[in-house]
DNA sequence: GCTTATCTTTACACAGTGTCAATTGACACT
DNA sequence: AGTGTCAATTGACACTGTGTAAAGATAAGC
């Protein structure tokens, strides 16, 4: 793992971030993996202990490729509460069709294995301090709505953003991503934002 | 399967749904229904084709014991679309957790079996129908905002209950079954109720 | 007594994950 | 040249859970 032309453990990386995006997470194995790599099915154990480990490291090797602290920077310098939630709807509207695949993944190995259950609880709380912040902003500027604490309306934006709820309009009922960004916005501005008197 | 003293068939539903409903949904096997049942592994598979199957069944056999007809009909005679959704949000609120166990196997089924996930997916339209009977009342009365169609309510209604977000607010977030009703009521009646002048 | 239905026991096939051991090829250090 | 080691290969195997198949036991119905 130094500076070769490519090391083997990216190469994997990048078919499993292939694969699960082409199939949209689903029915992707070890196996295939390997094959696509073109080394052993042993060899990708060597580099990753579990199917798990593999799709964990995947999801971080994803963000960094996608480079999400910078896709973050339009909500992080938003000069207003508003601003600042309907940017992060914007960055958030956007990423989710990129990870999607690796998403669901994790997602479906929830049900088999444990481990997987945790790496996505937490990969979801890292979604939630943006909501948090969002939310916080907003409560700065004195614009959240009366009927929401700071930790409701932080629970309430943050599962509305879920990936289920992505996968439910855009999937199921067609929505497009500018209608899913544009629809979600509206719900959450009239929601958590202070009525004008 | 006549008019014995319970048939075995009943019996096995009724442990699968006493299962599911101990476990939430996971980790819970062919085998174990049938040790719980009494009867042998094999003998699930004469009355049930396969998990999948048994899942289904389970769920009919929920609905038809909870009576779901019955709890219908206070959104379903509501004199007013604001009451009819806000019924149907009440009616649903107490209902989730009590298929959560059963609903939630089904859900992770959704991953290895094609078939589950058709069933799911059968399930979840059923709901839909009864949020879209909900903002077709509020259409009719003249109360559906002015930003939403009938289909794109239904559609962002539809999502806002389905068993994720419930599951996010009440495992993740701790809402008890009222906050969750009073709250997902409040976001649906000011996204979607015409606001008065 | 014969048939039929229901359930049992035992055994096995299959997929997919994960483990283990022996081996090979390449490169580096001395 | 000799040694060590790292990366990867091959082949075999264990385990889990689902689903299938066959042969026999039990009881009820006619």
């Amino acid at each position: 793992m130094s500076s070769e032309n490519i090391s083997t453990s990216d190469r994997i990386l990048e078919t499993t971030v292939l694969l699960l995006e082409q199939q949209q997470g689903r029915g992707v194995r070890m196996s295939d993996i390997a094959r696509q790599s073109g080394v052993s099915r042993q060899a990708v154990y060597i580099h990753f202990a579990s199917r798990t480990e593999l799709l964990c490291a995947a999801t971080r090797f994803l963000d960094a490729r996608l480079d999400l602290d910078e896709r973050l920077k339009p909500s992080r310098t938003a000069t207003s509460g508003i601003l600042r939630l309907e940017q992060y709807i914007v960055f958030w509207g956007h990423y989710i069709p990129e990870i999607y695949g690796v998403a669901k993944a994790l997602m479906l190995a929830e049900g088999a294995d444990e481990a997987a259950a945790v790496a996505w609880t937490d990969r979801c709380q890292a979604m939630r301090e943006g909501c948090r912040a969002a939310i916080l902003a907003l409560s700065r500027d004195n614009q959240l709505a009366a009927d929401w604490s700071v930790d409701t309306a932080t629970d309430a934006l943050w599962t509305q953003l879920l990936i289920p709820n992505w996968e439910s309009l855009t999937q199921c009922c067609g929505w497009s991503t500018e209608q899913y960004i544009e629809r979600m916005t509206a719900i959450a501005k009239t929601s958590f934002v202070r009525k004008a008197l």
